[in-house]
RNA sequence: GCUCCUGUGGUGUAGUCCGGCUAAGCAUACUGCCCUCUCAAGGCAGUGAUCUCGGGUUCAAAUCCCGACGGGAGCACCA
């Protein structure tokens, strides 16, 4: 050691060290006020938290370099898109918190599409390919070119324009010049138009000539101005796709960046399992607290700062993301924990007796910390406690019922019988009890891990019945409850209420 | 099968590009204490990883190279 002090003093004297940072890793190629990210999800599903990585993640880096952040509905297949899904992403977006510099469509730029097809085809980077499906599809694995790609450029034009009339849907596509021999699959010769004779949800038959995802995003992202681009890690090979066919055009390339999928553990994502639940009623609807779509987690009480921060949290790694979901569940905790209110709730509610009360009503803070006003409750003798307490219950000892005071034990059966005594709070169990005269009953959906080991859980919803106070009527619907010594719940209806998380 | 990405404490990640500062930071979970008329939040402390495994390069490797194994994705006229 002393050695290589002497003999080499300059490696012993560290580098820079790279500072602590906050939230996302910085932009290699990124100058501020210059950067365009942009988050363009197909209309085609429910937001879910998979939305919510991706539209954060761009518009973080453009809140970051002070840059822009567009939203661009991706909407060039007809066949799987729709206006209430159009509409449910941009609720979900707008609940989530995201904003937007431009909102736009793909199909806005149809003509600007078509314009750089069709010089593609005139540069020869582009032909009209009329083989069948399965032929495509095998002269693909097998890495050869099939006779259309020989064509001349008269003829790719003269098949161009049979596809916007007489070609019917599958009879002609255009493909990009690729590299049939590349070991990058998308480089075959991939599709960049298609014929669909579907009605658009907003242009209805305007269009039936749409092109493929990795061309319209090229272009989009290209003409939109994009200078970084955010996508999941699934869409890693068509970088290369997208930079070549930018080459092709001579048009500006974003820097592209990827980042792991994100899903919590035992809560799919995807509409292949999903949909089949819902069909068959084993989850009621795309909003069941059960599910990450974003509404679904909006019910729940998961709040979209805490969403915000989970995802920051996770930063830009392509490690594959399982994460549980109590660790979204801290995070949301803290976020609601100072503004919840907390309400006495009973199970299995036990008839409790107090004999000589001194007082017919307590008045009770709202929240332990936070100035939240106080609520007054009527009492009489008679109370309910929770089932669970009433069981370590034993005659002689006490307890004392939060906000009232302390009870003498005098009798355990049926009912359980005590007197209220002087006393202090230190060292007797302290426990939420409901006035029996002005119960009332709720019930509380608890939502658990929707899949154990890739199989349904039969038992993923609990319904709980409750006792609450008078006072759960008095609060808005939607706002977040602490049951006290129960856990955070969001207030559903006046009759139910949905467990958030401890 | 082929191709690409990935593998750090119970969990999620930082660090890996540009090897030494770190036998590894943060968060969460867990344990204990403090606070408290909640088993919450808050404060403090603690347990816990030789960085998937095996080789190699080097004075020095989580960091570079090779190989194995595990996980994910792509191989659509879906995005």
């Amino acid at each position: 050691m002393d050695e290589i002090k002497e003999k080499f003093p300059e490696i012993l004297s560290p580098k820079e060290k790279a500072e602590e940072r906050e939230g996302l890793p910085p932009l290699s190629s990124a100058e501020t006020g210059k950067v365009i990210t942009r988050f363009p999800p197909e209309p085609n599903g429910y937001p879910h938290i998979g939305h919510a990585k991706a539209a954060i993640i761009n518009s973080e880096y453009a809140k970051m370099y002070g840059g822009k952040c567009i939203l661009r509905l991706d909407d060039t297949n007809p066949e799987s898109e729709r206006m209430e899904y159009h509409a449910a992403i941009k609720v979900g977006l707008d609940w989530l918190g995201v904003k937007f510099d431009i909102v736009k469509n793909t199909s806005d730029d149809m003509e600007l599409i078509y314009q750089k097809g069709t010089e593609l085809i005139n540069i020869g980077k582009a032909y009209v390919c009329t083989c069948k499906r399965e032929d495509i599809s095998k002269n693909r694995k097998e890495r050869i070119s099939c006779r259309c790609s020989l064509n001349d450029i008269e003829k790719n034009n003269l098949g161009w324009k049979k596809m916007f009339e007489k070609f019917k849907p599958g009879e002609a596509i255009v493909r990009f010049r690729g590299d049939m021999k590349s070991d990058n699959a998308v480089m075959r010769d991939p599709v960049l138009f298609r014929i669909i004779d579907e009605k658009h949800y907003t242009l209805n038959d305007k269009y039936r000539i749409w092109p493929s995802y990795d061309f319209a995003v090229a272009i989009e992202d290209s003409s939109d101005g994009i200078t970084h681009a955010f996508r999941s890690k699934e869409f890693e090979l068509r970088k290369e796709l997208i930079e070549a066919i930018l080459e092709s055009l001579n048009m500006r390339k974003p820097q592209q960046g990827f980042f792991s999928r994100l899903e919590f553990k035992g809560m799919p994502i995807s509409k292949r399992i999903l949909r089949p639940l819902i069909e068959e009623g084993k989850v009621s609807w795309y909003d069941d607290p059960r599910l990450p779509t974003l509404e679904a987690l909006r019910r729940r009480g998961i709040r979209p700062e805490a969403i915000k921060k989970f995802i920051l949290s996770l930063g830009m790694t392509k490690a594959d993301t399982l994460a549980p979901f109590d660790a979204l569940e801290a995070f949301n905790r803290k976020i609601v924990d100072v503004d919840s209110i907390r309400l006495f709730m009973v199970l299995k509610p036990k008839k409790l007796f107090v004999n000589n009360l001194p007082f017919s009503k307590v008045e009770i803070a709202n929240h332990p910390t936070k100035d939240m006003g106080k609520r007054e409750i009527n009492i009489d003798e008679n109370f309910y406690i929770s089932g669970d307490d009433a069981e370590v219950i034993r005659v002689n000892s006490t307890i004392r019922l939060l906000g009232v005071g302390n009870v003498l034990i005098t009798k355990i059966g049926a009912n359980i019988e005590g007197e209220f005594v002087e006393g202090d709070s230190s060292d007797v169990a302290k426990i939420q009890w409901i006035s029996e005269k002005d119960a009332h009953e709720i019930k509380i959906l608890v939502p658990k891990q929707l899949f154990i080991e890739d199989e349904f859980n039969e038992d993923s919803l609990e319904e709980l019945e409750a006792l609450t106070e008078p006072q759960y009527l008095q609060l808005k619907e939607g706002k977040e409850i602490q049951f006290v010594r129960f856990g955070y719940c969001r207030k559903d209806s006046q009759a139910q209420a949905i467990f958030t998380h401890k």
